[in-house]
RNA sequence: GGCUCUGUAGCUCAACGGUUAGAGCAAUGGCAUCAUAAGCCAGAGGUUGGAGGUUCGAAUCCUCCCGGAGCCA
């Protein structure tokens, strides 16, 4: 079935920090796609969200550390996570926030329509609980009696009365549809381990927590909150009901970074089918960065701030980097050097000093030539497929070639003998043509660039596009 | 501990079981001078983590070992 609309999705990212690259890649990578689309079936049938997810003991914590109430806390998080956005030109249609009034309503009428279909039973559960993870974890986990992803924390015994929801009975048909792509999970590594864990020992989600309070309460137990994680993917949903943009649904494609691809992938889904709404179609989990070999960690210090980048390199440069690094779906290595010698050898050299000695000629030889409608079908092969480095990779071969051609024909050559004009002006027009070919690849990947080249060539006015500091 | 991946040039990555394992970046040498001192060409750079095995043929398949990542218990 041919695509005639499209709703993309980030994760709602959790509001206890200002956002990292990490944030960033995800949320770029959307926004090409998100641009896409839009240039294909028209604003109006995309839809891109990404926003935050506000709730849960951590964020209340993290407020009280701040001496600050949770939605005075979140609140202020929120331009740290607004600018970098617009920053770095994302383009979604709506910042969704779980704090807002539209959300916490639908997740309370969507937990009481799987009550009322029989899906949710109170029970009883206990374990060791940590607060980093907002999960609990098993004893042989411990690693010296602490969580291995939060050894600066304290796990707590726990035992408390919880809903559950009987998310066991979903998992054989939700593996059906993976394996048979109805549901769609990539890449083919990660499908696999989610299809390897649901036909493994499986639990029913306990999707309640007593006495937090910072939380949606159950509709019919305001003595317990809602689990933040099934709240928080609810959103999704909710999004499109506070929008007013029921045709939407479902999620076309949902991307994220690989760790939270089991909510995404087998209890997202459970929770859908139980109500039986449409299933997202495909779900996508791409890779971490580490930075010069070693994990992004506050401990280390080596987290790089998207604004950063930004600030020094641009909003395209920064957009280039990220999304030219790693294949999309692999796990990457950022080197702080690296970030220099790309905007240097891809940007200023490779592609700015190709328009600019093309528009210098364009000028010299007093060549007036129109831009026309142009398109990039391998490209634009990749981004549906969502090999976005590929795409640029495509692009910039046609960087190389351009100033390749320019190197055998010597146009500077040409331009000394008025014998020779036809000539000066079929390999000048060549060079215009791949230009143009070059700004409508980019056109959703690096948006500014796109349009500076196109305008460079129409009014021949030379600019640096990625000027050397 | 189990599962899913992963290890290829100094760096980042390619390569349906099939010629001599290829690109980009970096480095070296040459050419060029339109251009942001940018560009082009050439050569160099490899025991494909290690050891066995299957095969006419292995980076690719199998076993074991070593290293890295993730998921799970």
């Amino acid at each position: 079935m041919p695509q005639s609309k499209f709703y993309i999705t980030t994760p709602i990212y959790y509001a206890n920090d200002k956002p990292h690259v990490g944030h960033a890649y995800t949320t770029v990578a959307a926004d090409v796609l998100a641009r896409y689309w839009r240039e294909k079936l028209g604003k109006d049938n995309v839809f891109f969200l990404t926003g935050t997810d506000e709730h849960g003991q951590k964020i209340a914590e993290a407020a009280e550390r701040s001496g600050q109430q949770p939605d005075q806390f979140v609140d202020s998080l929120m331009p740290a996570f607004q600018e970098r956005f617009a920053a770095l030109n994302v383009s979604n249609d709506i910042f969704m926030r779980t704090t807002k009034r539209g959300h916490i309503k639908f997740a309370q009428e969507f937990l009481a329509e799987l009550k009322a279909r029989g899906y949710i039973y109170k029970g009883e559960y206990e374990g060791i609980y940590c607060v980093g993870d907002e999960a609990y974890i098993a004893e042989s986990d411990l690693v010296d009696g602490k969580c291995p992803h939060h050894p600066n924390l304290t796990p707590e015994k726990r035992q408390e009365e919880n809903y559950f929801f009987k998310f066991t009975e979903f998992a054989p048909r939700i593996k059906e549809l993976i394996e048979s792509g109805e549901l769609e999970v990539r890449p083919e590594a990660r499908r696999n381990e989610v299809l390897a864990r649901l036909g493994g020992d499986l639990h029913d989600l306990s999707i309640s927590r007593p006495g937090l309070e910072w939380g949606v309460p159950v509709p019919w137990d305001d003595s317990h909150t809602m689990y933040v994680w099934v709240e928080a993917l609810l959103n999704y949903a909710s999004a499109l009901e506070i929008e007013s943009l029921p045709s939407l649904w479902p999620p076309d494609v949902q991307l994220m970074a690989k760790d939270i691809l089991w909510f995404h992938a087998a209890i997202w889904p459970a929770l859908l089918l139980a109500n039986e709404r449409t299933l997202p179609k495909t779900i996508f989990a791409h890779g971490f960065f580490t930075i010069d070999g070693q994990k992004m960690s506050k401990t280390l210090g080596n987290v790089i701030d998207p604004a950063e980048l930004v600030e020094e390199y641009g909003s395209d440069a920064t957009r280039y980097f990220l999304l030219s690094a790693v294949p999309f779906g692999n796990d990457g290595d950022l080197a702080a050097s690296r970030f220099a010698e790309i905007y240097e050898a891809d940007l200023a050299n490779g592609l700015g000093n190709l328009l600019n000695r093309t528009v210098t000629m364009l000028n010299r030889a007093e060549l007036k030539l129109a831009t026309k409608p142009t398109s990039f079908t391998e490209v634009e092969q990749a981004i549906e497929n969502l090999e976005f480095d590929k795409g640029l990779k495509l692009i910039w071969d046609v960087v190389r070639e351009a100033n390749k051609d320019l190197e055998v024909a010597e146009p500077w050559k040409l331009i000394k003998d008025t014998e020779n004009r036809e000539q000066l002006e079929q390999v000048l027009g060549r060079a215009f043509g791949q230009l143009e070919k070059i700004a409508a690849g980019l056109k959703v990947y690096l948006p500014e660039t796109s349009a500076k080249i196109v305008h460079q060539l129409e009014t021949g006015k030379a600019e640096s596009l990625f000027p050397r500091q």
